[in-house]
DNA sequence: AATAGATGTGAGATCGATCTCACATCGTCT
DNA sequence: AGACGATGTGAGATCGATCTCACATCTATT
């Protein structure tokens, strides 16, 4: 036999009061007598009532739920951020929903239309296109609270969250320089991902401050998938002259990095020097403990939260752009090279 | 100026009909002409009309979204499901909606009121809890649909996807028996959790097979994070006879167990030998590879997300338990030990 | 020619909660 | 005594989409 869950009406006529006289017990506003909310909070109890958050928020045009559109969830990286934005959600009472984009933009817009007929109270995006937003800005004109993190879409003028990307990756390709190498191979998601723009313009802006000529054999690009990336990473050296070090511009491509590396009996860092963009759990226990560029993870997520919930609660001040340092972390998968 | 989504009143004014017919039209059913519903068209394209989803499930009872209550999408365990389940809920135009339990019982039971609440069609959930259930049970009674994954809660009859994880930790026991050791530690997880509790049967299983007396010093207790794992392990081998051999429960907790090791100054496999439940990323880039009882993890979402959808188009069969075999690998954690 | 059926459309109820408004019934103050 | 405010309650509108029912037309069939 199905039980149906009970509605407002069921625990008013229990109590033998009107539908909004009941509601005024439960949500305590309005006057209602001392005797007349205890019926009514019994009556409640007795029959289990959790009031129909639809019709709730169909009235007053808001579904305490906040959208979260990353890249993909399996990245590490999105995972922890999309953990920290549903603890901090559920504080506020809110709940999460979480859609992949996979970095398809039309995926992105549909997705971000089916949230919006929901009505949701917001959303935090990392888009997958930096110039194709139409979408993005359409939730502007609605005035629905939006937060960009990790990314910028050009023309959305709203918060974001972001780390130096740019400063990281010059960083890590300088640091590189320093020892010696002058072909130096990037490992790159789409070109359409802000970040991985940003990162090779990091990549780019270090070589030619040394002199050095770019050279497309030394970029690769692959999906942000360990498995992808390891495909990548072979056909990068598997050319004639393959690139002496390889900056690779997220973990998971890290990670995949190191197992071509592995199956094409390459040795870190005798053979070639490696440095990733965000680091990762096992960085220091692999022999040699990987170099990287590490990002303050832990904070993006909680504070694009932060921006979101500020503006739901209300707050009207312009957009506020969060930009958190990178930084690198020498460990010891570069070694000197002094050949050319 | 703050644009407000068109609603199918809007749209039926522009055409010139009544709503009725404009939601006979966009949906197409019931008897329209042709030109009303050009003109329907027409009107929803210039409004940018997009239903209002929460209208539509207030009418028809149900919003489609589906519900996920995991331990936390930081694990890579649970992020691959939820990942594998938003794809599948997404081919068929769901929604997902991601709560952490955070292995906390209580935190499980407000978050499943909260989402149930939202007249959401289903749940899939792993359940922190073996016991406590009437939360699950009362989803039961009310026909929501409902899979439970990676663990069993008691009393609750529904569809349900599993491993062998009691066998997976004999065979790895088992192993690590034969290849000589009798102090065999354990790393687990907390006791209310299915899974830990059948790991640990497994492994109690394959000492007693081989005559050797449980130990409570050889087992430590941690959450399922790589920090509580280092913190754990070192209390494990910091004392005055430590194991000879780990088995580790999950692959965070491994994990955190090679960090441990290091920190320690302890070698694997010289000194130590190391098992860990389920197979991670960078497993075969340390030195030495570790050697794991594998499941196979993208099997799992993709099974939960299959069984659910048959629930909600109708499918009427009693409850299903899929469980999935467990594999070892062996690769080069486990050292040869004659001592006793 | 009459009637049964097919075709097309609108009015209004419904889902469940909330909120405004109107209407009581008090007590208290001049 | 009259009046005003405080207190308490209910009827009904509202949010947006859907669906039933009733009412038109129009076609085809006997």
């Amino acid at each position: 036999m199905v039980r149906k869950p009970a509605t407002l009406k069921d625990v008013a006529a229990l109590a033998n009061v009107s539908r909004a006289t009941a509601a005024r017990a439960l949500n305590s506003y309005g006057y209602v007598g001392d005797e007349t909310a205890q019926k009514v909070q019994a009556a409640a109890e007795q029959l289990g009532y959790r009031g129909n958050r639809l019709a709730q928020a169909l009235r007053n045009g808001q579904l305490p739920i906040v959208g979260c559109i990353l890249g993909d969830i399996q990245n590490p990286f999105f995972a922890r951020i999309a953990h920290d934005i549903e603890v901090l959600a559920r504080e506020r009472g809110h709940n999460l929903v979480i859609g992949s984009s996979e970095e398809e933009l039309a995926q992105e817009i549909s997705l971000l239309a089916s949230l919006q007929s929901l009505s949701i109270r917001g959303f935090i995006v990392a888009p997958t296109s930096a110039d194709n937003n139409a979408h993005l800005q359409g939730l502007i004109a609605e005035n629905v609270p939006l937060v960009l993190i990790d990314r910028v879409a050009e023309g959305v003028d709203c918060d974001n969250v972001l780390v130096d990307n740019e400063g990281g990756a010059r960083k890590a390709v300088e640091y590189l320089i320093a020892m010696g190498h002058r072909h130096i191979g990037l490992l790159q998601d789409d070109m359409r991902i802000f970040t991985s723009r940003e990162r090779m313009s990091g990549y780019q802006a270090a070589l030619a401050a040394a002199g050095i000529a770019p050279d497309d054999r030394m970029v690769s690009v692959s999906q942000s998938t360990v498995e992808h990336a390891v495909d990548a990473t072979i056909r990068l050296f598997s050319q004639k002259s393959p690139p002496t070090a390889l900056f690779t511009v997220d973990s998971l491509m890290t990670q995949g990095a190191l197992l071509a590396f592995r199956s094409m009996g390459i040795s870190i860092p005798h053979d070639v020097s490696l440095i990733g963009f965000d680091d990762f759990n096992l960085a220091t226990f692999t022999d040699p403990q990987i170099t990287v560029v590490s990002q303050p993870v832990s904070e993006i997520g909680r504070a694009a939260a932060r921006l979101l919930f500020d503006r739901l609660s209300g707050k009207n001040e312009p957009p506020q752009k969060i930009r958190f340092e990178t930084k690198l972390i020498v460990r010891g998968s570069v070694s000197r090279r002094s050949d050319g």
